[in-house]
DNA sequence: GTGAAAGCGCTAACAA
DNA sequence: TTGTTAGCGCTTTCAC
């Protein structure tokens, strides 16, 4: 890489006056101004980013801190925050928590020695059952800002970008409800232990309990479970499922397959929709009907947020939560 | 963040013995050592990042240029790159060409400015269309080495670590050939544009074309292509159909479904097998039989790599190709 | 209009 | 054993 210092040598000037050319500083001659950019357009000059950080005390870098990149949701959340950043002028350095409290931990404080500006993440699972929140709120009070989407701790003040979860089950469960006039519709998660997970849940039960004081039939996956034997079995066991709302897009495409599998006509004796991609939608026939949850908007929103309170990190200001809206988008997945 | 001037003043020393007491240096005394390190301790205190990177002109951090995170096998790799990396030490800035030749030459140029020490991707789709490898050459040429994984471009000398492609389809077509004795294989690809795509095509051709000079059989699908309508028409067409060979984990999984859809018995009629990971090989029934890349162990294998020849930059050593196996797992969805 | 010098935080050669 | 100094590449104030 060429230096400042080895223009100045060739052209014969000092550096801080090749520095101001470049700079466009109204102090330099236009002559000069002219010989030092030619010079540094042959030699193919770029400041060096380390110096200017080091100067500038600002890296314009975001770290990101992912639970699972292999999580489509995520990786689609990571790739709207990678384009908004760059279009903004950051770069993003990418964590991978891999849903590990100590790994979460480890990434912050790696990350808070001067490599970042700030920090965009979603919360890791074990540190949402262990339901901890100091090493956020050390990492807030050292100066360096957080925003966290979809999984947040609720109780850590910082800026944040959720999903209407709640909303949008209890939307959709009185959909079929009303609508398409189901009687037994089954939640089915591979979630539940997960903050938005849980707001899922309370949306489907909510709905199922105000209509006619139903019971909630609920199918909650493990990691570890066979995912198809699981809901097989679940099927087989209540033969009169009507349809099924599920939390994350394998439970969702798993589902619908076993239903056609089992010989079931997909919609008319059963919807099947769940919180899944379009992508994902076509792993199934018929498609499934899909629950969108605008990852890259997200993604987009978080990193807008951030690079926002980092421009303006003197004025304090109150942090917001950005509540991105679900939509529903409807294939031969169910009925109306 | 504390410094180590901050230090040196509370503790009344230079700040040049307060570093060296850090270091663990044998200059300085036991005492003195002791209560640097406590009042550090105290105060947290951790190296500022970017001016170690200033002085020792290496910033330990590598650019990663990924074509499609939403790809499952890329954004893999990236896992393995991502804790590789971090095990050695190494952060990772991660850029989305998004397939595209322009932004693939800009994340290079972006990060060419010494933000990192070296990079790792996978080639673009249209990079790959146009045959462009300039920026390539000339990142290297400005002492910045490049590990190429997957998609690689042949012309250019660096590390590389690729899948056995090739052969994994002509084996796999071989046995479809002589152990189950399929008559009638086709090839479905949806990256018929990319290297890897063009190599497992002739691994397959090759293995037809030698069985008794028989014909190859090969739908390619599009981007804009209705992946479902396609793949549903093409077994329609051609109704002898008895084994499938996908290149691509969406086509597999669509083929299966398809299959079952369309009234065949999945393996009794028909073997379908592709190119996928554990993950989606559970979004068919019976499951697909997978032809694993190690998405995991090619990341690590390409941060080695590359970590590697960052500490060995002045041995200049030859450029080396690390071929990492496939293997198939089967399951229910072929015969043997 | 141009240049010298200081300083961001750190390490290391050299001096004391 | 400890401290001084220079320097990594850059910006910016201040002097000329």
């Amino acid at each position: 890489m060429v230096t400042l210092k080895q223009l100045a040598k060739e052209l014969n000037v000092s550096i801080s006056t090749v520095s101001k050319a470049l700079n466009n500083s109204e102090e330099i001659g236009e002559e000069t101004v002219k010989r030092v950019k030619e010079l540094a357009e042959l030699y193919n000059y770029t400041p060096n980013k380390v110096a200017l950080s080091l100067k500038q005390s600002k890296t314009k870098t975001i770290g990101v801190i992912i639970p699972n990149i292999l999580n489509h949701f995520l990786a689609k959340v990571l790739f709207g925050i990678e384009r908004e950043a760059t279009n903004l002028g950051y770069n993003i350095i990418t964590c991978i928590s891999n849903e590990s409290l100590e790994k979460e931990k480890e990434s912050l404080l790696l990350l808070a020695n001067g490599s970042v500006d700030g920090f965009i993440l979603s919360v890791a699972e074990e540190t949402q059952i262990k339901n901890e929140i100091d090493h956020f709120k050390k990492t807030i009070s050292q100066g360096l800002p957080i925003v966290m989407f979809d999984r947040v701790a609720h109780d850590v003040l910082c800026d944040k970008v959720i999903v209407d979860d709640f909303d949008a089950t209890y939307n959709t469960t009185k959909k079929l409800l009303d609508e398409e006039g189901r009687k037994n519709i089954a939640f089915i998660s591979n979630i539940g232990e997960l903050s938005v997970g849980k707001l899922r849940e309370r949306g489907y039960n909510k709905a199922i309990l105000e209509h006619n004081n139903q019971e909630p039939l609920v199918l909650k996956i493990k990691k570890k479970d066979d995912h198809q034997k699981k809901i097989k079995a679940f099927f087989k066991k209540n033969k009169k499922l009507d349809a099924v709302i599920a939390a994350d897009s394998s439970s969702g495409i798993i589902s619908i397959n076993t239903a056609v599998n089992l010989g079931l006509k997909v919609p008319k004796d059963i919807s099947v929709l769940g919180f899944a991609s379009k992508a994902d939608s076509n792993h199934s026939l018929p498609r499934l009907t899909t629950i969108r949850q605008h990852a890259k908007v997200i993604g987009a929103n978080a990193a807008q947020m951030l690079i926002d309170r980092l421009q303006k990190m003197h004025l304090n200001e109150d942090v917001k939560t950005k509540i991105v809206k679900t939509s529903l988008v409807k294939t031969k997945s169910m009925l109306k």
